[in-house]
DNA sequence: ACAGCGATGTTTTTT
DNA sequence: ACATCGCTGT
């Protein structure tokens, strides 16, 4: 985080070298405040200076302040910060995320809502499983319905807040799930009670309920938290929005933090509606506007605010800096993306040579596979690089299934932990058997693990194969014995018992695979990092709501990682690349949310360039081999919308022609060249052709370039096209991007517009 | 129970 | 191209 300049500031310690707007968003502290921090002004050390001041002033104890965060991260670092400003008076702070907050206030109530003190909290595998569960059930097409996007659809429902009662009736029959989606919710939250588990969601929801249902609970907490204070409020849902002016009605100090312009999670929920209505949300309500920027040079920041401007959905701030001077943002224009990787390259190598530490340089991309051709050329050049957003440690297989069986140890109703492991490794408990536990448990209404005893005691029923039938109670009493052991020894001795004699191990031990000897030692970090907690239940809650990975590599390394990956963070130097139509803005987003979506692809790009503290960089490609097929591309809209005298715009040579840019995009017909040409010399050492030349020339061919996503779908009913796979045929009908087609040779297909083209542009190919 | 094969879908991700 | 996934046949 910048440091603020040194201004001296007269007065007590926790407002010095606070500008003034600092300063007031420091002490406006009764009342509903609403602190919108720009990208860079020094947000956190306002949160952290509020709290102390809080604190420090005597107005309430740590105890009686309640602060919410988006992530764990970010939890830590403000405990961090608040413990170096106020020492050991955090201690009785609730800090926390919404979710291990929500969590926390739960466990205390669980009865009232139905659920018992020790529930789990299930990960997503868990829920796709019983997603998948429920629709098999109900008879519908998982292929028509895949569960991810079932469960996606309850889980919007329940960021709204909505149980499966309080869905509105005209949305209780949407297309989703043939129309049983609502069903599908009911039956979904009927099985987490019965399994004694939640999922993140429910945390939320849970306790609104809570809340709602039992004033007195309520009243509890509104004795015991004066001040409330909540980091990226433009990422909340409506959840989390209703929680908070719940908690927060009865004092009223509630200070929200966020930056309208950076909220890009809309996707999941977020609803950026809760910050611009804040004002209406909480009448009387204090706006504070952090606008004086300590992170970025000037042409950073104004080409970042004209690009933002664009947007109508906003508060609007303007950012300032006192600093003058710095680099215009530089855009350039190459022929593909192996031309950008090499361009990129050279330049992270241009400034590592003016001393710029490659830990203070990241490149920015779009969408995950994008890192890869950089990846390619840093090692290439030999260039130290990370890549962010890999796949996590409480992610991985192997984690997962060794977490099902503690879970299951320590919570025998967690039925969807029994169902992970009770044939892994195998035991010869197939898909017959586990039915016969399926059926029992529903007819019981108990869990599996009781209906499993059930039935291997009464063993004459036969209702299971002997071989079966031994295999299951050989399975349950090794559980007993586990639930034994648990009880008295140290739970790290357990877990190493459990994966041992459950036979976990040492099926990886058999594998013969490339990655099997990483799992087995993943296996063993697992029970390292076990060893810092002090129960079984607690470092099980920590893992379902702290999925970390503690990352250890230290050196100086380029960062890899998307935009959303890259929001909170700060580089001295950032490149942008991919800036095309396709892909950045992302159709997706625009054919989903249409406008809104535009607007929260803008968004990312104004968080890519505010990242930037020293020079931002911003790439696009002529051409991209996007699924292994080469498209013509044409700039991103988002170039055009920088303002063009904070950046500098240049051109590979013989791209778009000396006579300035035709391509027809953007505004207007482009009869004068809009950019200045200039081209840039390839290096000697580098080829200065592409390996495989894409066999589309953009020069001059304003046609054949068109944007993916102007028109919706650039086919309809009628049209000849040609599909890589399935040869030529004939559209017979559109439905949204899906096109359904007669195949001449494959017969009906329904695929996605993308993934077919003209036939007559297929026959010069 | 499991290997092998064809169909399928490839934005962003925290908790 | 490519990886994942579910189904099929042994």
């Amino acid at each position: 985080m910048p440091e603020s300049p040194a201004v001296p500031t007269a007065g007590p310690p926790w407002l010095a070298n606070l500008n003034p707007a600092q300063r007031a968003a420091v002490e406006t502290v009764d009342g509903p405040v609403l602190v919108l921090a720009g990208a860079g002004t020094g947000k956190t050390r306002v949160l952290t200076a509020r709290l102390s001041y809080i604190l420090l002033t005597r107005r309430a104890w740590p105890s009686q302040i309640l602060a919410v965060t988006f992530t764990n991260k970010a939890a830590r670092e403000m405990r961090e910060r608040v413990g170096h400003m106020i020492g050991d008076a955090v201690e009785g702070l609730w800090l926390g995320t919404f979710h291990s907050v929500a969590a926390r206030i739960l466990r205390r109530h669980a009865e009232l809502v139905g659920l018992k003190q020790n529930f789990t909290i299930l990960d997503t595998d868990d829920q796709l499983r019983l997603v998948k569960q429920l629709l098999q059930a109900e008879g519908i097409d998982d292929k028509r319905w895949p569960p991810r996007t079932v469960l996606g659809a309850i889980e919007r429902w329940k960021d709204r807040g909505l149980t499966p009662a309080q869905v509105p009736g005209d949305e209780a029959v949407g297309e989703v799930a043939g129309g049983k989606l609502l069903r599908i919710y009911e039956q979904y939250q009927e099985r987490l009670r019965t399994v004694n588990a939640v999922d993140f969601g429910d945390l939320l929801l849970h306790n609104l309920t809570l809340f709602l249902t039992r004033p007195e609970v309520l009243a509890e907490y509104h004795r015991r938290f004066k001040y409330l204070l909540v980091d990226e409020y433009q990422d909340t849902n409506v959840a989390q929005y209703l929680w908070l002016r719940l908690l927060a009605q009865e004092h009223r100090n509630l200070c929200c933090v966020g930056d309208d312009d950076q909220s890009i999670y809309g996707w999941r929920g977020a609803e950026i509606g809760n910050i611009l209505r804040f004002e209406a949300d909480f009448p009387g309500a204090s706006i504070v506007r952090l606008e004086q920027n300590y992170r970025s040079t000037a042409p950073i920041l104004a080409a970042a605010s004209g690009l933002i401007a664009k947007n109508a959905g906003r508060l609007g701030k303007t950012l300032w800096t006192e600093s003058s001077g710095g680099e215009r943002v530089r855009i350039h224009g190459l022929w593909d993306g192996e031309a950008e990787a090499r361009w990129v390259g050279e330049e992270i190598e241009a400034r590592q040579r003016d001393g710029t530490g490659l830990s203070q340089m990241a490149i920015l991309v779009r969408a995950g596979f994008q890192t890869r051709e950089f990846e390619e050329r840093l090692l290439k050049l030999g260039v130290a690089y990370r890549v962010f957003g890999g796949p996590r440690f409480y992610e991985r297989q192997e984690i997962r299934d060794a977490l099902a069986y503690l879970r299951l140890v320590h919570q025998p109703d967690d039925d969807l932990a029994f169902e992970r492991i009770v044939n892994l490794p195998r035991r010869g408990l197939g898909d017959v058997a586990l039915r016969a536990v399926h059926q029992r448990a529903r007819g019981q209404g108990a869990s599996m693990t009781a209906a499993a005893s059930g039935l291997v005691a009464d063993g004459a029923t036969g209702e299971l194969k002997p071989a079966a039938r031994k295999a299951l109670g050989l399975f349950l009493d090794d559980l007993d014995r586990w639930r034994r052991m648990a009880a008295d020894q140290p739970h790290t001795d357990v877990a190493r018992t459990v994966l041992d004699e459950s036979g976990y191990t040492r099926m990886w031990q058999a594998d013969r695979s490339p990655d099997a000897p990483g799992r087995l030692e993943n296996l063993k970090e697992l029970v390292v990092a076990m060893a810092e907690f002090e129960n079984l239940a607690g470092f099980l809650e920590h893992v379902s709501l702290v999925m970390e990975n503690a990352d250890a590599s230290g050196g100086e390394m380029v960062t890899l990682m998307t935009l959303h990956a890259a929001k909170g963070l700060e580089f001295d130097c950032v490149f942008l690349p991919g800036w095309e139509e396709g892909l950045f803005p992302h159709p997706r987003a625009l054919d989903e949310k249409g406008t809104a979506g535009l607007e929260e692809e803008r968004r990312l790009a104004y968080v890519g360039l505010t990242r930037a503290r020293r020079r931002a960089y911003v790439s696009f490609a002529a051409n991209r081999r996007i699924y292994n097929q080469w498209t013509a591309a044409i700039p991103s809209r988002f170039v055009d919308e920088l303002p063009k005298d904070m950046v500098e715009l240049t051109a590979d040579q013989g791209l778009y022609g000396s006579g300035g840019f035709q391509t027809g995009f953007g505004a207007g017909g482009a009869a004068e060249p809009r950019w200045s040409y200039a081209a840039s010399q390839p290096r000697g050492d580098v080829a200065p052709t592409p390996s495989r030349p894409p066999p589309m020339v953009l020069e001059g061919k304003s046609r054949t370039v068109a944007p993916r996503a102007a028109p919706k779908v650039p086919f309809q009913r009628g049209d000849r096209v040609f599909h890589a796979k399935f040869g030529y045929g004939d559209v017979t009908a559109v439905d949204g991007d899906k096109l359904s087609i007669r195949f001449d040779k494959a017969g009906e297909k329904s695929v996605i517009h993308s993934f077919v083209q003209p036939a007559e542009q297929a026959g010069q190919a």
